[in-house]
DNA sequence: CAGTATCCTCATTGATACTG
DNA sequence: CAGTATCAATGAGGATACTG
């Protein structure tokens, strides 16, 4: 109700003079989408969905040291907000595949941008840690 | 020590193929740089001196809620990472200003195009997510 | 295979008070 | 003004066991 964020940006022109304050306050729920995409488990089932299609046990392989719980909420939480498709196909044993929607790979390629960046300039940003200590 | 994505890296030949399963280990150092500059405070206290140099107080009045305790903090491992300058004149009463360094400004600018394309779909968003409740 | 349910811990965050 | 110190609270994350 206060929040008038989705008014303005629903109007399609994103002027930076605008719309620059409303990250800074609390309760905008870009926030939230925010913590879902980049917190750890978050951020690697996105990239690694990067890749293509992949099943639960997949996924589970591929983030090392993923809890189950922590799998399960993190895809649910990525499909809720329209990030990640589920399908599960009624089979014994069961088999559920995961892949990236189209707003999914759009945010997922700016995660991994970023992700590249850090780790291209890993080694300046860890030499420069040494020196100040 | 087992940890040999430095040297993979300062090579500076990032090859997709094989650095993209680094990300996924624990224990690689990206990881924290990562979270430093995705955490609430660390993300908006990069967007807001995108804007140009700002005093603490500034600072403070801007990130919205934040405590003194936890604006130190993220400016100060900001500032270890090499990402934020810290300016601190010996006058009376006290006067320092924070500011990007180049490779803050950088990753910055990175950290703002992901917020930037949140907050544009973030009607689509949170429509698709009243639509499957 | 692909989850859910419980319980637990400890790291992040924050409120408050104090200081050079 | 620009912090530090201390203590308290919240919840994100995880270990384990169980299930359709």
């Amino acid at each position: 109700m206060e929040n008038n964020s989705q008014t303005k940006l629903s109007t399609g022109s994103i002027s930076k003079a605008i719309e620059r304050g409303m990250v800074f306050s609390d309760k905008c729920p870009s926030r939230e989408i925010f913590k879902h995409v980049t917190n750890k488990w978050g951020l690697l089932a996105l990239v690694a969905l990067l890749g293509g299609t992949l099943r639960y046990s997949d996924l589970r392989r591929k983030l090392q040291g993923v809890s189950e719980k922590m799998l399960s909420q993190t895809l649910q939480t990525l499909e809720q907000d329209g990030f990640i498709i589920r399908t599960a196909y009624p089979v014994i044993p069961p088999h559920v595949e995961y892949s990236l929607s189209e707003m999914g790979k759009e945010i997922a390629i700016r995660m991994e941008t970023l992700v590249d960046w850090i780790e291209i300039n890993l080694p300046n940003i860890m030499k420069y840690k040494s020196k100040i200590q």
